[in-house]
DNA sequence: CACGCCTCCTGTGCGC
DNA sequence: TGCGCACAGGAGGCGT
């Protein structure tokens, strides 16, 4: 469940080995997947750069008059794999490159996303067009933060996950902010002083993620294969059966905005 | 508009 | 051992 982090780590994978490759050829399997399109607008531009948004990859492609085109737009949805492996299961997008490599898109479950867009038209692509503010940048203000999480009657777990309030938090991130907030996920009422702690340790949760490379517990894999060392500092993603290492309480789980959810009961506050 | 539920997908792991 | 089924969850879409 590739999330900010992850997504992150594989952006900074990548770029070395595609800025300022030409992509000479694309192609998919057969299945009729509505996630992915548009592919062949990508051919013969080159990939400049690998921005992100959120959980999306962004890459804008360079026409040869050294303007930007068109858009690459890659989501990894929940097991999403880039690499450089054109023969590997479940390939579904290989883009030729013109020094002889192959970027593959390997996806499973094909919960994923990758299509070609005008550059900054996100009309096709609802959530990115709506998408909140980076939590890793100043434009994620606590005073912002706060306004949204009081202007939303969800609970402060949905609200974390609908990206609009905030971009790129997932299922781990979400569960482990409000653990260290000490926030219970269905509480609908967050108030401006507990926003701002549960701001800090969003930006301090997914700093560390970052530095470690995401968090590996069951898909995500970097280019070259390997894991993510963040699973070793969750606290409660996947502790079903465990108990809160500030209290001792055995955790509890619940089903929140239709994800699995992990939580202390005792200082979990509503 | 906001909210919540259903759906898309398939590999994995469990119980019997 | 093998089978069947629940489960994992990001985001789109639709009904209320």
């Amino acid at each position: 469940m590739p999330e900010l982090p992850e997504v992150e780590s594989v952006r900074r994978q990548m770029l070395p080995h595609v800025c300022g490759r030409s992509i000479t050829a694309v192609d998919r399997d057969p299945y009729p997947s509505k996630r992915i399109y548009a592919l062949a607008d990508a051919v013969g531009l080159r990939i400049d750069t690998v921005l992100r948004r959120g959980k999306y990859l962004l890459l804008p492609l360079t026409g040869a008059s050294g303007a930007v085109e068109k858009e690459l737009v890659i989501h990894l949805g929940m097991t999403g794999v880039l690499g450089f492996t054109p023969d590997a299961p479940h390939v579904r997008v290989r883009f030729a490159l013109d020094d002889g490599a192959q970027l593959t898109f390997r996806d499973p479950r094909r919960f994923g996303r990758v299509c070609v867009v005008t550059p900054g038209m996100y009309a096709t692509i609802p959530t990115l067009q709506r998408l909140g503010p980076e939590p890793l940048e100043s434009t994620f203000s606590v005073a912002g933060f706060a306004v949204a999480l009081q202007h939303s009657r969800t609970p402060v777990k949905a609200a974390l996950l609908n990206q609009r309030v905030v971009a790129g938090v997932g299922n781990i991130y979400a569960d482990e902010a409000l653990w260290a907030a000490k926030i219970h996920p269905a509480s609908r009422r967050i108030g401006v002083k507990r926003a701002g702690v549960l701001h800090a340790e969003l930006i301090r949760i997914l700093t560390a993620a970052v530095a470690r490379e995401g968090t590996t517990f069951r898909n995500y894999e970097l280019l070259n294969g390997a894991s993510g060392k963040f699973a070793s500092a969750l606290n409660v993603y996947g502790k079903t059966g465990g108990s809160c290492p500030r209290c001792a309480t055995p955790f509890r789980r619940a089903v929140i905005a239709q994800r699995g959810t992990t939580y202390c009961p005792k200082c979990q506050r509503h």
